[in-house]
DNA sequence: CTGAAAGCGCTTACAG
DNA sequence: CTGAAAGCGCTTACAG
């Protein structure tokens, strides 16, 4: 690896100069400037990154904290992989790159800090949070951090924290509405965890959708689940066994709402003749298993953009905070309605 | 951020001895030691990676080349949620970091040397790189560069480079012989793209295992495929539509065999009963998608553990050169069979 | 076991 | 528009 010095040398110019081009280039004149990025393809030149940011505190490194523990079933992140590509993507249209944050280590005597210290100890730009359907105490210090902070699906704020999320509320009352218009009136639903905030979210706004067309909601009628196949499978053969069973879920969550189709053929019934299924998410086994689920679709790529926009911002402005970002959800009408 | 002086001043000792307690701490007195580790606790300090990276080149950061370019299809790694949750975890007990490299430039004068560029560039320790479907020649310009690589599914090896995969030829084995044993005597497949790797083994044990067994295997019984779902719909319509169509069909991809499970109903024959389809890889949708796909199962969480495991190999010992591993298949029967 | 000092490869006021 | 020089926060022979 050539260094800066002898990039300098080759060319006959100080290091100063050489330095320039690569971050003030208007400063320098236009011959000196084709001189030396000529010397730096000739000699192979190549600004190290860890001089640059020792020299300026900026790493141009953005930290995704995405708590993969397995013993929380939390890490399997229904879209993380599309969320993950929108956001590398925005990022490096930026100029920074995606540091994934060792997991965390519980021998670690202070793992609140975990992640402010992983700031600390590499110099990061930012970090992206992403929810591990797990209410972290780690996370909750991060809002008053120094550091811009942009955390998905989870309701943090701060001088230098937002967040992006989906329209929850209005998903939930969309997929109310399709299963009213379909002529539904005794309409159930397989709610997420409620001490998540997608799943609380998406429970109020179903309430109110029913609330609003006058339709009464039984208590019997809200069955809680953990997002999973197995939790919307157990909820429905509740929701099955009751005396006066509903004739349309809405699930609030597209693998729940599976478990609960599966649970509706074993019991001999049929979707949507005799239980029709709306689910969230639109996850890509949802076009796939019969007889097709319809749902409420997030805009999985709107939130790695979303989340690249909002680090930007703060990294523009340090002083102005930043707006949370709402992404529209839209209902897909499949075979399951 | 306290910096290595404040500490030193605080503890009353040099700088020399804050950093060994960091870096070697059996050479510094217990004494020294403990009142050092209790300051550092007391003003907040962490060593910083930059400095650190700087003066001894080593970064402890990983570079994960992931080429997610949408314009390839190829960025759809049917389970690289699960590679990426093993690989992570298994490095960063090794105390590594991963670094997502950003997306390819198209603008880049020199697409081939990006990443051994972005090896440079943040002194990576090493690489992992996850075939992208497609052949990169950037992927070339690695197998004999100076720092450790290990490749997924992808066939390249050097001094410093070596590869993870399947059993391929061994998993396509089983899928045949499973036919077999069902009693199927006319038995197609419909492969993956014939220019990748695992798409070529795949054939190729397919083919053995047939021949093994006296089955022969007519030109017409072999369709090329692109490993998604749309291809294995068109193959398998193309199957259906032959004379003497067959009676089973291993589809090298799972995605594949649900598109071409799906050609079956809509020709309103029966899977299994009219055809009988295996599919490979295992991804969640099969276990999901009715009648269940019976699949080749591949050790998902092996890919990413492997990798890291090659990769500290390689990195302790520098003049070794580092095996390849071939992580087993298993049969899966579901209803597809 | 500990310290003084050079060096890692950059950036950036400060002068000119 | 360009250069000399200090500084970013560490590590590591070299002495003692």
């Amino acid at each position: 690896m050539a260094t800066i010095r002898e990039l300098a040398r080759h060319c006959g110019v100080s290091v100063a100069t050489v330095s320039r081009v690569f971050n003030t280039p208007e400063v320098v004149s236009q011959e000196t400037r084709q001189r030396i990025l000529d010397g730096a393809r000739q000699i192979g030149y190549l600004p190290n990154e860890s001089a640059r940011t020792l020299a300026t505190k900026k790493s141009h490194l953005v930290g995704l904290v995405w708590d993969t523990d397995h013993r929380r079933p939390g890490w399997r992140h229904p879209f993380l992989q599309e969320i993950l590509v929108a956001l590398k993507t925005a990022l490096s249209g930026y100029g920074l790159h995606l540091l994934m944050l060792a997991a965390a280590d519980s021998t670690d005597p202070d793992a609140r800090q975990r992640y402010l210290r992983a700031v600390h100890r590499h110099s990061l730009d930012g970090l992206v949070i992403i929810d591990n359907g797990d209410r972290d105490p780690a996370v909750l210090t991060l809002a008053d951090a120094d550091v811009p902070c942009v955390a998905l699906d989870l309701r943090v704020t701060g001088p230098k924290t937002t967040y992006v999320t989906s329209d929850n509320a209005g998903g939930a009352a969309l997929a109310a509405r399709h299963l009213i218009e379909r002529g539904h009136r005794r309409i159930a639903t397989i709610t997420g965890p409620q001490q998540t905030w997608p799943g609380a979210e998406r429970l109020t706004g179903f309430r109110s959708a029913l609330a609003g067309a006058g339709i009464a909601l039984p208590a019997e009628y809200v069955v809680e689940g953990n997002f999973y196949l197995d939790g919307g499978h157990a909820a429905m053969r509740r929701l099955l066994a009751l005396p006066d069973p509903p004739t349309a879920v809405f699930a609030a969550g597209d693998e729940m709402a599976i478990g609960a189709m599966r649970a509706v053929s074993e019991a001999g019934r049929h979707v949507p003749g005799d239980v029709a299924v709306v689910g969230f998410d639109d996850i890509d086994v949802a076009a796939l298993v019969p007889p097709g689920l319809t749902t409420i679709a997030q805009d999985k790529a709107g939130f790695g953009t979303a989340a690249a926009e909002a680090l930007v911002t703060m990294l523009r402005d340090p002083g102005e905070p930043c707006e949370p970002t709402r992404l529209p959800t839209t209902l897909i009408v499949r075979g399951s309605t």
